[in-house]
DNA sequence: ACAGTAACCTGTTTGC
DNA sequence: TGCAAACAGGTTACTG
């Protein structure tokens, strides 16, 4: 479910219900995600009071006044706020509680973590080998060429890749090649930086539209409140194989590469 | 350092 | 219709 703009939309939606807030309880129902949740997670948090929400790629920080919770969603995770007392359905592994309200988070098939870090999150081992954000000013043509040229994999995996760039998965990446013109078997080395700047430009241009429409939602994605975003209306080529282009009308085509579904146009990418 | 693959897990879709 | 295989938004860990 979640890449980058999911993300940041739970986390501007989550902020401002728990920000300035104090841990009342925290409720582990099943701690076995691709981590377990640590034992002692009630002990840490109880009555501790949120100071900041942030985000670095897929991962959300919820910063306290010691320490830091950091979550991922992994495939098929999500947040909401809910009212306490509301019955938890299948799946809701974890509540932290602030009162009458709560954190509550969901996910099938447990891919996601919840780690609690007393030092300095950004330099936990998960997230310290990281490549830059795909918005910030760190991330741009003359940055991917650097990267590309001493690479050969096809562009597809190398966009996908964490230490590049974070934060593009499956449904952007196919995206943002599609509107930069460049085919998704094309070996990174191979292309000029003129087009690698037209990449940075649109992968920079689909997330914040994504982000501006509350995410994509194929299947289960949900936001804070429970409704679902709305970028998957502007999807040009994800989940449209064998489908015609919608800029030339060629059929585009649907193949895997490195284990990922992946949709392109032949007539408009190269 | 890089490339490729298996693995984690459940739910839904696809194909015989 | 039923059952099994394939597949789904992600990322780490291991192999060569």
């Amino acid at each position: 479910m979640p890449e980058l703009p999911e993300v940041e939309t739970t986390r501007r939606g989550i902020s401002p219900h728990i920000k300035g807030k104090k841990v009342t309880d925290v409720l582990v129902r099943d701690a076995r995600l691709r981590w377990p949740i640590p034992q002692d997670l009630k002990k840490q948090l109880q009555n501790k009071t949120v100071r900041q929400v942030q985000r670095r790629a897929k991962y959300l920080l919820i910063q306290f006044d010691h320490g830091c919770l950091i979550m991922h969603l992994g495939m098929s995770g999500n947040l909401r706020i809910v009212k306490t007392n509301k019955a938890a359905a299948k799946h809701d592994h974890l509540d932290i509680v602030f009162g009458s309200q709560c954190l509550r988070f969901h996910d099938p098939r447990r891919f996601g973590a919840v780690l609690w870090t007393d030092a300095d999150p950004f330099e936990h081992k998960l997230l310290a080998q990281l490549g830059p954000e795909p918005l910030s000013e760190a991330f741009t043509g003359e940055y991917l060429y650097q990267q590309a040229k001493r690479r050969k994999i096809p562009v597809k995996q190398f966009l996908m890749d964490g230490r590049v760039v974070v934060g593009v998965g499956n449904i952007y990446a196919n995206e943002s090649l599609f509107l930069a013109g460049i085919h998704p078997l094309r070996a990174c080395h191979r292309i000029s930086q003129r087009r690698l700047l037209s990449l940075v430009t649109h992968v920079k241009a689909v997330l914040e539209r994504a982000i501006k429409q509350g995410g994509t939602t194929l299947k289960d994605f949900v936001r804070e409140d429970g409704q679902p975003g709305y970028f998957q209306q502007s999807l040009k080529v994800y989940g449209r194989g064998n489908q015609p282009c919608l800029r030339c009308g060629t059929l585009l085509k649907e193949r895997r590469i490195g284990q990922r579904s992946t949709v392109y146009c032949p007539g408009c990418q190269s």
